[in-house]
DNA sequence: AGCCTTTGACCAGCG
DNA sequence: TCGCTGGTCAAAGGC
């Protein structure tokens, strides 16, 4: 509905960004997208509401699941997040500053990796927060999010293998490279946020028209502020929006390296977070994220069906590779937008989202709950296509088979979040 | 024909 | 016990 008039908009004002999408977001979040960049990433505009948000979702992990919920020091901490924030910011900004050689933090995307998705068998389900205001779909278009056929062929489209070098600043985060960095990013991610502006009128579609169009340090100014919050060690937010990214526990967030992509970690407890891999795309918001096993190496695919999907789901959240059918529909009270409820049509799966999109059908927050215990769909069956938007699929995969299932089973706990305008939380999965 | 979305109703948890 | 709220069910309809 909504989606596909966004989504063809998107589309066909697409043009093949000049700056690659790595570029883009290197150039928006920052050279230093790594552990640091991330983390210390100071933010000004960071609002108190999407961290407060964070927090909330953070709340709604399973109570059980430490790695899911902010012990209640680190909420505390949190608590006290404008203090610190406000000490991280400055010192992030500084350094920004003087890397960048001016005043925007700038978010490396380098050290976040995609990893290899043959790699990626861990990979579970996120939290992706997504600000109002800017739509995940509309800022994940970028070439790399979107699996466009104008995207040219490169690590960043997504149509091209990530590569890794030694510097960890391939996008590509790798399970090994990922227990390497996760100490790093993630420890640094806990009470690190980042920020940028964008117009705050920025449209969906044309929101990355512009940024095809604009300077990486113009971006940055236009962007609305991501906030990336860890909650716990299964879970990871960022919020875009207002402005900043930040992680409030201080476990491990690795920041996608296109804000898709998103490596597994084990918690403290060994349990596996896992890094997703999702797209926004613009089209109506869709969310591709990681695909977990075999299937990484079609996103392009997916997300083409992905677009399409979007269409015919009229911007269904989905997009991830699998398919949703969506079980109901509420107002929420205190949520400005109507919450869907979808349920995975796969057999024995019993992995359902929420989904809060906007009226203008950006998705304004995703929750998964549980994680596959199967592999995705071949992409070109209606119901991958149609409940394929990259967006919102933040799902959790599980591989372990017993992950998915004793959680959705055993905890009822909405185990990811997705809020935000432009945020990306990912929770890692504990093994459920 | 099959699958999905829509939507009102129902149910359960909580204060 | 009641009311509120969130989550789910299921019929109807569309593609």
């Amino acid at each position: 509905m909504t989606g596909i008039d966004d989504s063809v908009a998107m589309i066909g004002d697409w043009v093949p960004p000049s700056p690659s999408p790595r570029a883009f977001f290197s150039a928006v979040l920052g050279d230093d997208i790594s552990s640091r960049s991330m983390l210390e990433s100071p933010e000004e505009n960071k609002s108190e509401r999407h961290f407060m948000g964070s927090r909330e979702q953070m709340t709604l992990g399973n109570p059980d699941n430490k790695d899911a919920t902010l012990s209640d020091d680190q909420m505390t901490q949190s608590g006290s997040l404008s203090e610190q924030k406000s000490c991280l910011r400055g010192g992030l900004v500084e350094r920004m500053a003087a890397r960048a050689g001016f005043n925007a933090p700038r978010l490396n995307t380098e050290n976040i990796r995609s990893t290899d998705l043959s790699l990626d068998v861990e990979i579970r389900s996120p939290y992706l927060t997504i600000p109002p205001g800017l739509s995940p779909t509309t800022l994940l278009d970028s070439p790399v999010f979107l699996s466009n056929s104008l995207a040219q062929p490169s690590p960043t489209t997504g149509k091209f293998p990530f590569t890794t070098n030694g510097n960890n600043r391939s996008s590509i985060m790798i399970p090994e490279a990922a227990d390497k960095s996760k100490d790093n990013f993630f420890e640094d991610m806990n009470t690190s946020s980042f920020a940028f502006k964008p117009p705050a009128e920025l449209g969906s579609s044309s929101f990355f028209a512009s940024m095809n169009k604009v300077p990486p340090a113009a971006l940055r100014q236009q962007f609305p502020s991501i906030d990336v919050s860890v909650h716990s060690a299964n879970s990871l937010q960022y919020h875009a929006g207002p402005a900043k990214v930040q992680s409030q526990n201080g476990n491990n967030v690795h920041l996608p390296a296109d804000l898709s992509k998103l490596s597994s970690e084990k918690d403290n407890k060994g349990n596996t977070l896992t890094t997703d891999r999702r797209v926004f795309d613009n089209v109506g918001s869709s969310v591709e994220h990681s695909q977990p096993f075999d299937e990484q190496q079609d996103e392009g695919d997916q997300r083409a069906s992905g677009d399409s999907v979007l269409a015919s789901n009229g911007g269904a959240p989905s997009e991830d590779g699998y398919n949703w059918r969506k079980y109901g529909q509420k107002q929420v009270k205190g949520s400005e937008y109507p919450r869907s409820y979808y349920k995975c049509t796969h057999p024995n799966c019993q992995v359902k989202k929420k989904v809060e999109r906007s009226h203008e059908g950006h998705i304004m927050e995703i929750i998964y709950k549980g994680s596959h215990n199967h592999p995705k769909p071949p992409p070109n069956r209606r119901s991958a296509i149609g409940s394929s938007n990259p967006l919102t699929d933040l799902q959790p995969e599980a591989h372990d088979q017993s992950g998915p299932q004793s959680n959705a089973d055993n905890d009822p706990v909405w185990a990811s979040t997705l809020r935000g305008t432009i945020g990306v939380l990912l929770i890692g999965g504990r093994t459920m």
